[in-house]
DNA sequence: CGCCAAGTTCTACAACTGTAGTACGACATC
DNA sequence: GATGTCGTACTACAGTTGTAGAACTTGGCG
């Protein structure tokens, strides 16, 4: 379901607070999005709108709408990620990953830990489920 | 010069004309980009568009304008990829890099093979080229 | 010299996004 | 029971993008 989830910044701003929040009212959510300083209808009017594109849920709760995410935050980071790759790198994720490295953006030495960081993740998350195709995991990785 | 450059689907298709095709008519590039049957009229405002923006030069050669690409191709990519790990990865290209292992978009083999790639690439590059700080190398790397 | 063809410029419109005001419904309080 | 407050729903408007028709310009040809 909604394959191609594609955020603008603001977007991704609100889906934070979602996701870090849970369920959230109107007022919680302008709250949580106090340094952005927009009009509690603004916000309104954003969680609305990504109702009705699937990525936000409503449930109404008395006169009170409680909004939360209907896709996690690493669902999003794939489509956007992939949506890059496709756009920029004709589809090839090594191509992204030799960009990274050729523009310095990570040292060869990063390649060392986060591999190392991953071999360890891999040994837990293998442990525990092992037969996954792909794209069931990751949830909350970066937090 | 514009730090930020990030183009849509669309815009990066004619971009790549551009690229590819060094300095074009409204009507070549509307030919080159057949794939997507656009009236030429539709071509010639993309490309006042993106003039406007910056992204683009044009040149008048008598009644013709001759357009072709302000910007290269490398220097799109990187503020298309610095955008999305600002936008997604709080601003950590690692984040990034992790991810793409994590997702299995690419392998652990392929770090290996691309990290020996740009080894001999950096003995070349470092060879001529050594005092840079970074943003100005990879003039055409994709082609 | 007048008209066609090619090319450029202007105008237009729908969809989406950022932003918010106004209107409407319900609940609590006096 | 009237009224103010809180919250939702509707409407609006500017800016960007995708898309393209209409109008204007100009060089070449008969």
């Amino acid at each position: 379901m909604a394959d191609d989830i594609v955020l603008s910044d603001l977007q991704l701003d609100l889906m934070r607070v979602l996701w870090r929040g849970g369920e959230l009212s109107v007022a919680e959510a302008t709250e949580a999005l106090a340094e952005r300083a927009l009009a509690h209808t603004t916000v309104a009017t954003l969680l609305t709108r990504l109702e009705k594109r699937g990525v936000v849920e409503l449930r109404r709760d008395g006169r009170q709408l409680l909004y939360r995410a209907a896709v996690s935050e690493a669902q999003v980071r794939r489509s956007m990620v992939s949506s890059l790759i496709a756009q920029v790198f004709r589809g090839d994720p090594k191509a992204l990953l030799a960009h990274l490295l050729s523009e310095r953006e990570v040292a060869p030495g990063d390649l060392e830990r986060v591999r190392a960081l991953l071999r360890d993740d891999d040994a837990a998350a293998g442990a525990k489920k092992s037969g996954k195709t792909k794209g069931e995991r990751d949830e909350e990785s970066t937090r």
